[in-house]
DNA sequence: CGCGGGTTTGATGATGCTCAAGCCCGGTGG
DNA sequence: CCACCGGGCTTGAGCATCATCAAACCCGCG
């Protein structure tokens, strides 16, 4: 199971089998059931995730009760809340599982300390936050810049995986529409 | 000048006066007018910037010829178009300088040789890398839960020295709306 | 002085929201 | 097996936010 994970740091980095196995005893697996919580809203963030399997997301609730969702994971990718986990402040989103999921969870500190004896990880984090950082401001973008229809065509280009998997409810959260709306641009693109 | 560099990087990692001295020589300070561009659209992009004075931007044309802009840089942040960097694909986006400004420029590829010589460096950019993250993660969660107003309200506590110094218009195009309809939510404070 | 860019204003229109109702469908209990 | 929920999705009417377009204004600068 971990071979996922291991697969995808060494498309970045090479790792001898020492410390494939240091680095696997900092980890901790986790089944986590769905509509469990990761994280929720108000603690601080200890965590980083990577997902073996399942689906996971984070999002965040304004003050009139309503979800925004910030970020998908499934497999093969990270996920937590990293301005609370840098910060070490409240965190404002919640993390929690869309299904049944596999995860590999890692304390902050205990990273921090892995960094220090298998230093070429640094280049693996670094690489890994770069690349989401990259595809949280082309979504930016796409949110300035194109209407709803657009988008959630974009995102089925993109993520087919995501939007046949999750209810649409939780699409339209993640376009920044409500569901109604998800709805009507839907019904307008079956008639073509 | 470039004390405000060094200051920056230490806060996080320390460096000996040699290290210094061999993290130097990998830059090349650069003056760059206002209007000069750093990077154009459909060039791959090159360099990473860190800021010594002055303010650029970052932004994207859409289909329309509407700008919209991605960041800010002003002095002791970094700018780069991450996602061609990384890809090393043409951009679809812009640097420019929205006032005369002093900048420090590295290769991407002499930032890997450097990161290699001195490793602690990679430290100092997962960090940096992190923070940028979870900034612009935040600015996501603005744009998809409130209203232009209380955006604006926010940009204003947040960064009144761009808001100050940059024109009306430019700051329209961070915020995701029309400088006309900017004016009016302007309007709209004043009278209270 | 006049030009030109940025800003303002107003009328009109599109995009997307609110609220309320109805539908579809899988699950649960009788 | 059926009846009855309950959650997710759909539909429609009316409304808020924000865009478009055109005109006017303001002001620094050649």
């Amino acid at each position: 199971m971990s071979q996922v994970f291991f697969d995808n740091i060494q498309q970045h980095i090479h790792l001898s089998e020492e410390e494939k196995e240091l680095l696997l005893s900092y980890f901790k697996t986790k089944k986590i059931r769905k509509r469990q919580f990761l994280l929720e809203e108000g603690d601080v963030c200890k965590h980083s995730a990577f997902v073996l399997s399942g689906c996971l997301r984070c999002y965040f609730i304004d003050e009139n009760g309503f979800e925004h969702i910030l970020q998908f994971a499934v497999e093969d990718w990270w996920i937590t809340d990293m301005m609370s986990i840098i910060t070490q402040n409240p965190s404002r989103l919640n993390i929690d599982a869309l299904e049944e999921s596999e995860i590999l969870l890692i304390k902050r500190e205990d990273q921090t300390e892995l960094l220090e004896k298998i230093p070429q990880l640094e280049k693996y984090f670094r690489i890994k936050t770069e690349s989401g950082l990259a595809h949280i401001q082309s979504r930016l973008l796409e949110n300035l810049s194109l209407p709803a229809k657009e988008r959630y065509l974009n995102l089925m280009k993109k993520y087919p995986r995501i939007v046949e998997k999750v209810p649409q409810k939780q699409i339209a959260s993640y376009l920044g529409i409500t569901p109604e709306f998800l709805s009507k641009v839907r019904k307008e693109l079956v008639k073509n």
